[in-house]
DNA sequence: AGGAACACGTGACCC
DNA sequence: TGGGTCACGTGTTCC
């Protein structure tokens, strides 16, 4: 939920509004940790929306929206002692905390805060704490079934924490304790209507849908319902398939309707520019693949979030259908299901990203080619290495005894008394070939004799010039090791090699015994 | 397609029922390519299912089936210059070909076969050729939309080539060339029953199923209908939806359909075991990601088919309705891009496993771990390499410039053309002493020369032994600067270092020009 | 337009 | 039985 406070200001807010209206939330808040006087948390974006019906709403904004503003303008000093909200989400790291009315009148601290829950009517707070601070929003309706997984989803980010929040409970309650966060009092009964306040009269609501919106007018209480929470999702699916009658309606709905809040560049009052089903939809949503710009602030940017809302909106009502048909399981099951996949995604798209940056530069981007191009380059690595190992190995027996016969037995790995090797030095190409002879006799003879030998050989030899020799004898516990490696140079079309490699062994045979 | 061919006998009977009931073609026959005697097609395996309506079916098997026999016992010999189905699309590597009843007629050439044709009633016959030989099939009745689509579906793999097959045509025909092979006869309209004539009837129907299945009988012709294909498409719907009343319950009748099919391991007749709602679906499904016995004949077996046949069912119910709703066109394109995403995962695959071969062994075979793993790999290489270059670097100053600084200024400190250095490498004790003979020409002298000198000269001189020598020629940009090194052992009491220097400077001196 | 590449949500499967 | 992995079909964006 970082990426919230990594916004910016314009996108923020709107993301924020839309959330609010989203979930029928009474107000949102973001207060953003800052280490800078001394540790507090501090107002940074959020709004309340009043509900416009049963307040005396005075001249210029109401009481509550007042308390409100005096409550954005607290400073929430992070004390260590002290059991307060918000500040306890952030201190402990909790990602979600779901407080119900009297833990809220409980754990609020400043005045303004205190009055403006009981002059909201706040029956519901979450508080959900990350690095950059705290999300804080409340709601005055009955909370809507599995808040947690809803605003995770939203929010989203670190989810391996586990579903029920152990957070530091107010040790005395004398209401209900079921155990489960989403324990909530249903004692009274709001109007269903109130849990979207916004979308049945707000404006942004396409206009072929008017007509039909208000047709089947909230059918009677009808088929005995059991739970409250059955009940409160029975409306709040009336109320959804009441306005959206159609799935392919809906989904245009919100997704114009998202469109037309998120493409609204100034953050100014939330009632301007409704119309534009024109597809300028161009301010948030290009750039598809292209974090090139070296931001990439968190795993997922602005666009991943947008985007992700999207969908999540897009299936929110088919979830919402079918969460109804067999229970809550499936759904928690299935967004459990869903964020998890969508990690995996991630962790696999940092590894693709994390891959392609050891590989060579100016290859593609593309998935496939980074797999691809991983797979050749591997494979010259590879190539390169036992080219450079037996290359440092010629050098290192020419250098590990230059010292002194010093380590234990094996020398080299074969036990004849004469060995003879040829290694390319280099890539050959036609015309000329650079060659490393390497000449190894275990036997007590002058190793002044065998080189004298081999250069011998090599000044009858035509088209063959020495680069560079080295020789040594070593000191073994049976006889004494003389190696000779020369670099030579081939300056002939058509090379023979092992005809050269019999050559010398001949040349040098009666010396090893 | 050739994966067909490449079942095994009781797979592969019921997959081809399974298609040719899907598609309600009344015949079904591959073709195999048999290249032993002559060049030919034989029967492989097929079967053919009546029209149980209006035939006068004769005491054991009808006049068709007895003509269906005799076809399939026909042997197919592939010559050149002319053109005979089956054959034709083996012979020009065309994944399909549609004919009608004129083009049929024409262009069959064994007795039976023709005589079954008409028995038959046959309509359009397709003939799909692959490397293994042909898949041949027909039908008595209108022919399903887009039938190229739906049998490249089930029978896939090379989808690359374009849609609209240009095969040889017939020179002379007088009917409609309407240019797009789907192009139909509708002049005899069957009962759209037939359609999938085996659906309502058969017994693989799930029980629950069987009680609603009849019950909206066929609706009125209502509702001005206008092109035969839409005619078509409306009938085709009509039944499926009337027989499967939900789309849940339809997933689930051709789950269990086709898996009652499939398990039914002898490939008996077809009414048999049809009582396995028990999950015993084992035979065909597991081992769902362990093509680990070096099989991977294709690169999708069965099972990669035999799943996707299960998808592409549970979707083709939605497909049919939305390609009702706007034309034929978005059907093509999907099923167009759904084929090209397989293929690209399909790749993608083969990378991964490709990339997995070259990784060390033991490690985890997960996607995310091999991308992972390849990242640690590849660092390591790269670390490796890094390491042996510059360890390569290091031997190699080491040896080359044992001594002197060579480098920037102007090669070696003194610039005579030779130079003799002598160093003791070690302490001198009394009676033996180690050192370093260092020779530096500056001439375009040949090294093996100059060392072939200096090791002549040591061999004649007593008490002193060669321990390692290093000679290489090093180019500068006057002349080839050759340095030779020697790291000698004098065993004598007496040891007079400048006589012995001097020496070797008189070995040496004409070599210096 | 039309292919290529990607991300998404979902069903299935294994441990 | 749930967490983890995979493949699938689809929507979307870029070229």
């Amino acid at each position: 939920m970082d990426s919230t406070f990594l916004l910016d200001e314009a996108t923020r807010t709107s993301f924020l509004r839309y959330v609010m209206e989203s979930f029928g939330c009474s107000y949102i808040c973001l207060w953003s940790y800052q280490p800078h006087p001394s540790s507090c948390l501090r107002f940074l974006d959020g709004c309340y929306h009043e509900e416009n019906s049963n307040q005396p709403c005075s001249s210029s904004g109401s009481l509550a929206r007042r308390l409100f503003n005096e409550y954005c303008n607290s400073v929430f000093i992070l004390e260590n002692d002290i059991s307060r909200v918000p500040g306890e989400a952030f201190k402990n790291c909790v990602s979600y905390m779901e407080l119900n009315e009297s833990q809220i009148g409980r754990m609020a601290t400043a005045p303004a805060q205190m009055k403006f829950y009981q002059e909201a009517r706040i029956k519901t707070a979450v508080f959900m704490g990350c690095r950059s601070g705290e999300i804080e929003l409340g709601m005055s309706n009955p909370t809507m079934k599995n808040l947690e997984m809803e605003t995770k989803n939203w929010f989203l980010e670190d989810f391996s924490q586990q579903f029920s929040p152990q957070f530091p409970q107010p040790a005395d309650q004398n209401r209900q304790s079921s155990s489960s966060s989403r324990s909530m009092s249903m004692d009274s009964p709001e109007y269903p209507q109130a849990l979207l306040f916004n979308i049945p009269n707000t404006s942004y609501i396409p206009e072929p849908l008017k007509e039909v919106s208000m047709e089947p007018a909230l059918g009677p209480p009808s088929t005995t319902i059991s739970t409250p929470h059955e009940q409160a999702m029975q409306a709040l699916n009336q109320i959804r398939s009441l306005n959206f009658p159609s799935l392919e309606s809906e989904h245009a709905a919100m997704t114009r309707a998202i469109l037309a809040v998120i493409s609204s560049s100034p953050p100014s009052s939330s009632s301007s520019s409704h119309h534009p089903p024109q597809h300028n939809y161009v301010s948030a949503f290009r750039n598809y693949k292209k974090p090139s710009t070296a931001q990439l602030t968190a795993s997922s940017g602005r666009q991943s979030m947008l985007k992700r809302s999207m969908a999540y909106f897009k299936n929110l009502h088919l979830r919402r259908r079918q969460e109804l048909i067999q229970g809550s399981h499936p759904s928690v099951s299935q967004l459990h299901h869903m964020i998890s996949e969508r990690k995996r995604r991630e962790k696999l798209n940092e590894s693709f990203h994390a891959l392609r940056t050891l590989l060579p530069p100016g290859s593609k981007k593309d998935k496939a080619s980074v797999l691809s191009g991983t797979r050749e380059y591997l494979s010259s690595l590879k190539a390169q290495i036992l080219e450079l190992t037996q290359r440092n190995q010629a050098l290192e027996a020419q250098i590990n005894l230059k010292n002194e016969g010093n380590n234990e037995g094996g020398g080299d790995s074969s036990n004849e008394r004469l060995s003879v090797q040829i290694t390319n030095a280099s890539e050959p190409t036609p015309e000329e070939r650079n060659i490393d002879l390497q000449v190894t006799v275990r036997a007590d003879c002058s190793i002044l004799d065998l080189v004298i030998r081999i250069l011998d050989f090599l000044k009858r030899v035509k088209n063959v010039s020495l680069m560079s020799m080295n020789a040594e004898t070593r000191m073994a516990e049976t006889s004494p090791i003389n190696h000779v490696i020369l670099r030579l140079k081939i300056e002939a079309s058509e090379w023979d090699q092992s005809a050269f490699e019999e050559a010398i062994r001949r040349v040098v045979a009666d010396l090893a015994v």
